[in-house]
DNA sequence: TGTACATCAGTGAACGCGCGTTCACTGATGTAC
DNA sequence: TGTACATCAGTGAACGCGCGTTCACTGATGTAC
């Protein structure tokens, strides 16, 4: 029963694709607001017209590019979020490195347009952003710890995990961008891991006597 | 004692305000990176070579905005760190929620483009925002809860409630942006007092618990 | 105070260039019979 | 399986337009004597 797509189909995703691939590549030195459809289709390398068969605008081919960036990220924050223990936070800021690591082009990306001059990809992130609160949430809510507190206050704490990720995120990628040697790239991606891991640590507790 | 400028020097600072006023207009709609000098220009009523008695580039206008943005803002957010006690949260977010209703081009502006395209911006705004976490680290090793805290600890804490301040601007500046009544904005900035006061005490009572 | 010269913020014309969008098109792929 | 027609991803020419930057300029302001 699996459907496969036709030739005509299969083309154009790949095509689809390539606006994608070319535009993150671009976007790594400027936003989102000044990217150029020509540009685009030049890196591409098909014909400016071309664009029209799979974006109405720019704004619209961002907002693709905030469904590809954060996506998949779901299922991996749930899990993360749902280790118990002592061994959360490390998990944590372990994915949050390998994910940066992995993709630096798409977090550059979100961190870029999360408050970036173009709307709809603004709302995209705001509401991808949302969605991991909830997840956070809920997962929270399933901890021992949590047992006495109220939706309100679990949210609250969700929110500031969130928003930790995505600063640590962005020192990681500071840590891609300094010219430096590797070895002092090395060294300063483990000052970021233990900021990180004792900022979350620090929060933590704030959670544990939360209810003294 | 005191030098009055000439009307030549000072008719070329009203002119130069007049450019950082209609470039800070201009980019509540967009980012810097997509900023044209003519348009700038245009907005001013100057003709588009104008411009260059006063900016190398749009980027260098930025770069001026940082400042005009940050500059006077250090010595406020000293003082308010340095109120000790229950008050100082309550202090913190009043006045953030006051400077963003006074400025909120500004920081939009600064939230644009802290991660935005033009890299002598961003890094204008991080060596700024860098100063604020030490100041901050100044005031916090003054309170006798710091005592026995060593500065890498403190200056750990003090990037958190930098961090949170900017996280806590933003979410004022959003409930400008809706368009809905007065009356339900007025209510989202109760929500978003009320959301940052709580995080700032789940960070307060991890900062009691830390050399447990 | 008056004069002669220097400075320099703002002008206006001109340049070459890349932009987004329109349109009618082509030719490979898809579909109905 | 073969044929006739429909679909539609990608083309290429053309358009009007605003861009950043250059240059020699003007005339008010500043300065030296």
């Amino acid at each position: 029963m699996s459907h496969t797509l036709g030739i005509r189909q299969a083309q154009k995703q790949k095509t689809r694709q390539a606006f994608l691939d070319a535009a993150l590549a671009l976007l790594e030195e400027q936003s989102l607001s000044s990217l150029g459809l020509r540009e685009v289709t030049r890196a591409v390398g098909v014909a400016p017209t071309a664009f029209y068969r799979h974006f109405r605008s720019t704004a619209d081919l961002g907002v693709a590019l905030v469904d590809e960036a954060l996506g998949s990220l779901h299922p991996m924050v749930r899990t993360t979020v749902a280790t118990g223990g002592a061994e959360r936070i490390t998990r944590a800021v372990q994915l949050i490195a390998g994910h940066v690591a992995a993709h630096p082009a798409h977090v550059r990306f979100i961190a870029r347009e999360r408050h970036g001059g173009v709307q709809p990809v603004r709302e995209a992130i705001q509401a991808q952003l949302a969605r991991f609160a909830e997840e956070v949430k809920t997962e929270l809510a399933k901890d021992p710890e949590a047992e006495d507190w109220n939706d309100d206050d679990l949210l609250m704490l969700a929110h500031l995990y969130v928003d930790q990720m995505l600063i640590t995120a962005s020192l990681f990628l500071e840590t891609l961008e300094s010219p430096e040697s590797a070895e002092s790239s090395e060294a300063e991606r483990q000052r970021v891991v233990r900021l990180a891991t004792r900022q979350l640590r620090l929060i933590s507790l704030g959670r544990q006597h939360w209810l003294d």
